[in-house]
DNA sequence: ATTCACAACGAAAACGTTTGCGTGTTAACA
DNA sequence: TGTTAACACGCAAACGTTTTCGTTGTGAAT
């Protein structure tokens, strides 16, 4: 077990100082050719390679980023994470994951043991809890200490910092109009509550579509369902719940749900019930999936790209952090009124599939 | 922007030195009752938290443990994270992800950049490229300086280090069982190329349940595929495979597939064949997911319990780590000899659905 | 012979901690 | 009054780097 070998060692090793091995190997010309030489193949035979805690410490910045995300068995999560990762690695960062599990107290203990120097800066999702509290002391603490936050997705206008979002409102609007312009008349949402800012905005578009389409919007045909019920356990609860709404409103021919689980939920009532889908019935669901590619028939989709968000989040991050790199050379530092947050809206895109016309 | 608050700074401001400070904070008696609560209520104020980086420099560790994994946008894998986190967390330990992409470069340059000084110890399952390659060099490197692994599904008897796997030859068996139980005579076993070591197991596990059953092997009934053909983009490509395989040998009438997408797809054509499932023809799939869950019908499956799989890992890992520790205080990292590796078997379960009688 | 420039290298500080050891003060004891 | 022990605290090293500021030694120019 041959422990990692330090400049100390070489030095010692090789009877020159710390200084004389660190400028040679960093291929300074203040050391001369030949002790230069030494040194570098000396380094090479025994695989030395910087410790990045050290350098961590002396250059008061760790090349890590931390991803604070509430879930991570979750397609569109994990696809946000690749986008990160990839990014970040082309940059030199490397990425730390916490998981806040939906939960308040999970995502600002995460939070602050990330913070205590372990990371340059985040990039994070709001947990569903803390939506509900609207307690957002963890963010500005964070962002008052110096370390920079990028929001996706689910992100709140009262804190100050970059954002990625997609437009829910529009991307909601264009599916509906697709459900209406193929010929749907009685056209249900499947939703959330909506203390979760998409679902208020998916809600939003939803009812401008119909107000576009002179359709009067028609509140038994909205479904509001418990979170709880996305979760794999009570899957027959969400069947059943489905199923008593589409009895209750024979009417409907069209379905625009703010999940994929839902409309796919939607979809397998519907068949059922003896519905035709696409024919008596049409589907769409926000967010694209594996689900939404595989079901029968295959759904029609609001995809998020989750991916390009995900890049998105890291360029602007990193730009961020860099950017502060300068000012701090420059001991600008002084200049923080305006820091000059963007918000990058992803276009989503309607992806037809077999569930509409 | 308030920077961080330092013990020099605290010491400083209170006119004490850092080791008073640092000693104060840490309860120590040697401290005065009235310092200490000075120092104490000082620090709480200014929110003070010890700095993780420096803390892993002097006690040269970080905790935090360093999954290496193929691909992310996965359920088997994503799974194994959340199973990770939980339990690191638990445990005070925080996770840093790479990704491989299935790539031996990626899974190299990924593994030398976190092994110099970021982790304590890796979590990983190995990159296509890497078992096709057979090039283990940088397992061996991490390993000998002094930095534990453990991988869990696609490992490898070559290297020696902590395992986690399921039974993937049992598990097979079992599930080929199930299908000679309800009836099937001709029993389709669809799989990938056997480079990889689960791959080999689970045809293995095919055939010694026919032989078991009594049912002579018919190579013909073996469909290989390319593993492009998992990528999304293929998909039109895999269908029409397996649909050839099944006109070409129509006498199948239960199928065992290598994975989740095989096995959905598989019924997507037997369906469109106009094979009735589970009467003419009956599935399982290997690998438990959303896809299984929500097939029409449903997917019996072979479920590898990701979460168990990384808690397991998380919890050898640390175990060792913890153990390093001890054994560094005694003195007796000399005795290298046995160190006792621990190959962690996780039971798979069948889980009945739909798609079997 | 003296100065000077330059090449080649070393000492030490700094990043933020923890901790072994040393030291000064006080009070108790003989 | 002198010795000592307990107490309360400071110094400095160490973790592994990078970098500023010296300090040598050598050859050339004056």
């Amino acid at each position: 077990m041959k422990r990692k070998v330090t400049l100390k060692q070489i030095a010692k090793e090789l009877d020159v100082s710390i200084s004389t091995v660190s400028r040679a190997l960093s291929n300074s010309k203040e050391i001369g050719e030949e002790t230069r030489q030494k040194i570098q193949a000396f380094a090479k035979f025994y695989n030395y390679k910087p410790n990045n805690i050290a350098l961590s410490l002396k250059n008061r910045k760790t090349k890590t980023i931390g991803i604070l995300i509430p879930e991570i068995v979750h397609h569109f999560f994990s696809t946000v994470i690749r986008g990160i990762e990839i990014v970040a690695n082309q940059r030199g960062y490397n990425v730390i994951i916490g998981l806040s599990n939906e939960s308040f107290s999970k995502e600002v203990i995460n939070m602050e043991m990330l913070a205590n120097g372990s990371i340059d800066g985040f990039i994070l999702s709001i947990s569903k809890e803390t939506l509900l509290h609207q307690d957002y002391h963890h963010f500005k603490e964070t962002i008052s200490e110096g370390i920079p936050i990028v929001m996706f997705d689910r992100v709140i206008n009262e804190i100050d910092c970059d954002k990625v979002i997609v437009d829910d409102f529009k991307g909601s609007v264009n599916a509906v109009r697709k459900l209406i312009s193929t010929g749907c008349k009685n056209i249900a949402l499947i939703t959330t509550m909506d203390y979760v800012s998409v679902g208020k905005l998916r809600t939003q578009g939803y009812l401008q579509a119909l107000e576009e389409g002179k359709i009067h919007a028609n509140s038994s045909l909205i479904l509001k369902l418990d979170d709880s019920l996305a979760l794999e356990e009570h899957l027959d609860i969400l069947e059943s719940e489905i199923e008593q709404f589409f009895k209750n409103n024979k009417i409907i021919d069209g379905v625009f749900a703010v999940n994929e689980l839902y409309a796919v939920t939607a979809m397998k009532v519907a068949r059922k019930l003896n519905f035709n889908i696409p024919e008596d019935i049409q589907f769409i669901g926000f967010t694209d999936g594996v689900l939404s590619k595989h079901a029968r028939p295959s759904l029609t989709t609001v995809s998020q790209h989750g991916q390009i968000m995900g890049e998105q989040a890291a360029h602007l991050l990193i730009d961020r952090l860099e950017l502060d790199d300068e000012a701090e050379d420059l001991e600008y530092s002084e200049q923080e009124q305006d820091m000059n947050f963007k918000t990058v809206v992803i276009e989503t895109e309607l992806i037809e599939r077999d569930s509409t016309k």
